[in-house]
Formats: structure tokens, sequence, C-alpha cells
RNA sequence: UGUCCUGUGGUGUAAUUGGCAACACGUCUGAUUCUGGAUCAGAAGAGUUUAGGUUCGAAACCUAACAGGACAACCA
């Protein structure tokens, strides 16, 4: 009864348009009810946080209706795609949790079937080649306003049609002379449906046909024939496509598809403030030697946030809640931000490091000796176990965690003052000692036996600090990393002025750290948060001698000077 | 002086389809804490671009403005 009741009950979530479009489909019993998406990336460059969404969004439309995803790369342009880019994107998509099992497919695939399905638009009276150039054709094509002029070429036989486009399969053209193009209206209102191209010569060597061919299709003529030979029913993409909807549904319609047809529906692309998305503008970065590669960790490629320490739980997490609409939009990085920590905080082992060390000398503490404390590895996970931590005389504090006059609510160290060190003691400052440029060097503190972790004691102080042992601290190099611009629009300059004018000069500082021994066990990719400071993963450039650590993101501080 | 798309707190997304705007992030309080983190409790912040209209009732429907965006590669 009672879980009948709250089965009843459960909570109605609101869907998007996509999913209403969808579930609305599945009632009218549109191609069998099924559900069937695709990943269409062009093998041209790396994943960003934009094809996250997109990822996520496909995939995750497939799963919740019980369909299937296909990755398919659009390879219709060889002189721009290699393998290492599918590579890279097979890498990332599984990465990011996603499995499109045996259905990795090629738009070269497909090459043939278009190729026939093009003779068929010819004899149909609805392709001609055209002999025009590529100036030509533009200059005939108008602009929005005005109409385009119909082509010299455009009425011919179709046995001629015929005969030329085989010539050109058969390589008896040079590039650029000759294209197939639909017949539709040099007058539409639509710039894509005035006779667009379908076909282009290109004698290129293909990453996947190798020189088997020499034309290749367009982007809207192969498209869609992709979806409806793969069985996609629902073929999204963003918005600037919204004006191609026409003419991939006009080349279905002419190729007399009545059944289970695709149907292309569009949605806004991700927008992040202090961020670029544009692939010009990522290659710009990284041509430029802005960033150290496409895996930067300043980068928002997948391999950049990969690297930086995001993990896949945490995007896919933000692609959910960033929501799918039509309206553009800017997301505010903060949100990002707060997907990783939430992920990370729950997750990830606590450490003591310390970046700017200032020695602290506990002169009640005999010397020579050590005490091995026990620090919890992840306090939000009550299975927990825990770390030894070596505590002895003499320690590393922060510089920032002492001050000679503090100001009225500052909780740390200070001359009299008394803090915990954490996982510790309790210590007082007793006094301080400065070096020849004025500069504190070294603090004298005691400490107060009964106060040792774990015993309870009655004592109470306002600040805990982190710290770590002087004798045994592990030094690191450490890369901070802060956002890449300062603008929470880059693109928004001055006059004469680029998206370059608004980087972020300290967008990555190297520091030095001092870390508790028991860092040594992380490995390359290991996360990790430094108690008070933020989390950390481990860097691939790690060596034997050297580790090293990249902040992913720092921890919220309320207090702020 | 074209066609198409989009306008809801600071930012995103909702409002199950016409019943007096919700959630998340952010911001600000307070409690708590061996991380100034986390957690918990609470607050501020929009009357839905504007103007008309339909209706007992409009964020939603209609009309017109206004604003933003997309489209003139043999790129995708």
């Amino acid at each position: 009864m009672n879980t009948n009741e709250n089965s009843s009950e459960e909570k109605k979530v609101s869907l998007n348009f996509l999913e209403q479009i969808i579930e609305n489909d599945i009632k009218e019993n549109k191609s069998g009810g099924k559900v069937h998406t695709r990943f269409p990336p062009e093998p041209n460059g790396y994943l960003h946080i934009g094809h996250a969404k997109s990822i996520c969004l496909n995939f995750g439309l497939a799963n919740k209706y019980n369909g299937l995803c296909n990755l398919r790369f659009d390879d219709t342009n060889p002189t721009t795609e290699s393998v290492e880019y599918v590579n890279s994107i097979r890498d990332d998509v599984h990465w990011l949790g996603f499995d499109w099992e045996e259905r990795e497919y090629y738009a070269s695939d497909y090459f043939e079937k278009l190729y026939e399905y093009a003779i068929f638009l010819i004899k149909k009276g609805k392709a001609y080649v055209c002999e025009m150039t590529a100036e030509e054709i533009s200059a005939n094509r108008g602009t929005p306003q005005i109409p385009g002029k119909e082509s010299p070429w455009r009425n011919r036989s179709v046995s001629d049609n015929l005969s030329i486009f085989e010539r050109m399969r058969n390589g008896d053209f040079p590039d650029g002379t000759r294209v197939l193009r639909a017949k539709i209206d040099m007058a539409s209102p639509n710039m894509h449906m005035r006779d667009p191209v379908m076909y282009r010569i290109m004698h290129a060597h293909h990453h996947r046909t190798g020189d088997d061919w020499c034309i290749y299709p367009m982007y809207d003529w192969a498209h869609g024939q992709s979806d409806y030979m793969e069985g996609i029913t629902h073929s999204i993409c963003t918005l600037e496509f919204e004006v191609h909807r026409p003419l991939y549904d006009w080349f279905l319609d002419e190729l007399e598809i009545k059944d289970n047809r695709p149907r292309q529906i569009e949605f806004a692309r991700l927008n992040l403030t202090y961020t670029v998305m544009s692939k010009r503008k990522l290659l710009e970065l990284v041509g430029g030697a802005y960033v150290h590669g496409w895996d930067d960790p300043r980068m928002p490629t997948i391999s950049g946030l990969r690297r930086r320490g995001y993990t896949p739980a945490s995007l896919r997490n933000f692609a959910e809640r960033v929501g799918i609409a039509k309206r553009e939009n800017f997301i505010e990085v903060e949100l990002l931000e707060h997907c990783i920590r939430e992920d990370l905080n729950k997750n990830s082992p606590r450490t003591m490091a310390v970046m700017n060390p200032l020695k602290l000398i506990i002169t009640n503490y005999a010397e020579g000796e050590t005490e091995i404390l026990h620090g919890t590895l992840n306090p939000e996970d009550p299975e927990s176990s825990t770390r030894p931590i070596p505590f002895s005389r003499e320690i590393f504090i922060e510089k920032d965690d002492f001050m000679e006059n503090p100001p009225n609510k500052f909780f740390r160290l200070s001359p009299g003052s008394e803090v915990r060190l954490k996982y510790a003691y309790i210590i007082r400052c007793d006094s301080f000692k400065k070096d020849a440029n004025g500069e504190i060097s070294e603090i004298y503190c005691t400490y107060f036996p009964e106060t040792k972790s774990g015993m309870n004691s009655l004592k109470k102080v306002k600040g805990t600090l982190h710290w770590v042992n002087a004798a045994d601290c592990i030094k690191a190099e450490v890369r901070l990393y802060d956002r890449l611009f300062v603008n929470e629009y880059p693109d928004e300059t001055e006059e004469g002025k680029d998206f370059k004018h608004n980087l972020n000069p300290d967008s990555l500082v190297v520091t030095t750290a001092y870390i508790e021994p028991h860092a040594r066990s992380y490995k390359a990719g290991d996360k990790c948060q430094f108690e008070r400071t933020g989390y950390f993963c481990v860097d691939p450039d790690t060596t034997e001698s050297l580790m090293v650590f990249n902040r992913t993101v720092s921890l919220k501080d309320s207090w702020k000077k």
C-alpha cells in the first residue's frame, strides 16, 4: 500500500522541448515508437565542453527512451580531417562514459550509396552538373535580399548530366572545374535552397577511403541521407543549422523517402563565461602558443578538462544542469566549478600542502622526536580510513596564516593567539623572528599536549591551520590554474582588438608546494583536496624525482581579504 | 532592406499546455564545524521585452512593435 502510494507520488520532472517532441513522437508511434540518435563530429579538431553537452544529450536521450545512439564521423572533407582526430574523439566520448558499441559509423561508409542517390536525382531532373567557377557560383547566388541568377548549365539534358557526373567520379576533370548542384530555386529567400552544391571535385587522399574517390559530398547532401541510412529518428544539431532544415527535408522528399524519415531538431549550443569555444579560436590559442597544446588544463577541450582534474561525472552533471533550449545562453563558469567541487568534495582524499612556507617551532616539544598522527582521508565518507601524518618540533605553515597585526576577525595565528593544527594540537604563538629584510622568518609556539586530536579536550579555538612536518614533507611543483580570460565575455573587445587581448596573464602560476608524505602514493591522474586550499590532481608530467600537481579549482573562501 | 529562430530574477532552466512564476548556480544572513570547506536554516532578487487584443482568468493564444541571433564556403 505504502509503496504504491510512494511510486504514484513520484516527482513529476519537467521535460525539455526535445523530450516533449520525442514523447509526442512515441505516442504517435512515429518510426515505430523508436528513438535513435547520433553524435556526428567532424574529425578535424578536438572535442570541447560544448561537444560534451551534445554527447550527453544524444546518448542521454537514447538511454532515457530505451533507444540507441551512434557515433558517426562526418568525414566528407578529406583535406581537413585525420585519424589523429578520430582517435581523440573516440577516447573523449568513452572517457565521458558513453558507449556506442559496434555502431561506429562514417559518412564515408555511404559514399557509394550517396552516389546512387545522386544519380536518382539527376534522372529525376533535380540535379545538374554546373561548370561555373566557385567565384561565378558565388556571384550568381545573390544575397539574402537579392535573388540569385540561374546557372547557364541548369537545363542541360539528363543524359549529359549523367555522363559528365560519371566522368567527374572517374577523375576526368581537375579540382574546381565542375560541381553537382541540386536544382531547387535561385530566388528562394533561403540561401541554402539556391541550387546548393552536392558534390565537388577534390583529388585528395581520404583517411579511410584512400584514393577511391575524387568527388566528395557536401555536408547538406551527406548528413540527412546518412541519418536515414542509419535509421536515425531524431537528428539533433545546433541552431545555426536551422536554415538548413528545409534543404534537409527537400532531399528526403525528392528521394521519395516516406517511412522512417529522420527529423532534424536544433538546440542552442553551450557558451561559457570567461571562455571561448569556437574551433577556430581554440586552434589559434594552440597555434599561437598561448597555451601548451590542446590538452592544456586551461583549455575548454575535453582533454584539457580531463588534465585539469575534471571528472566525467562532474561534466555529465554539468551538462544535465545547463538544460536544453533554443535560446542562446551564456552559462556562468561558477556552475561548472560547482559541479567539480561537488564531486571532488565527496570523493577525493584530503591532503595537507603548504605553498608559502613559514617555519614554526614548537618550543616545548622534544627535540629529535617524531610522532605519527592520523588524518581522516575523507570526512565526507564515513567508511574512509586514515593516513599517517608525521609531526615534530619544526613544521611549516602557510605565510598567510600568520599576521603580526591582525585585523578584527582574523581567526588564524598572531602573537598571543591560539589555533589548532589540524589532526594535531592546539598551539599558542609566543614570539616570532624577522630576517634582515624585515620579513617574518620564524614563529615560536608552545603546544598543549592534552589537546591532541581525538582527545576531545575542552579547549576551543576559532581557527584550524594546515601544516606539514619540516623534516619529511615532499617538495613538489604546483601549477595554479585560473581562468584563461579576464573578461566574462572574451569576445567583447575594444575597437581593433581581438579576444586574445582578454587573456589572463596569470592564468598559470607555477610554484612549489611542501606536501605531507602520504601524497607520495598518488599517481598521475589521481585527485585530492589540499585542505583549506583547493582540489588538485597529479599531472602526467610527474617523474620519479618530481611530482607535479595541477590545481583544478580552489576551495570556496568566505573570508577573502 | 529578405527569410527563419529566440526574448521569464544576476546566470541558466521550469511552470505537464490558459488557473495569479518554481528549481539550480550565484549573492547575503544565521547556526554548526578540528578545512573561514562541507552541512543545515533562512533572506533578498523577476510579475515574464513593450503596446494592444481574446478570456472570469495570459508567461503561455492573436496582432503589432522593439531587441538579440542565424543565413550569401566547392567548410561542417
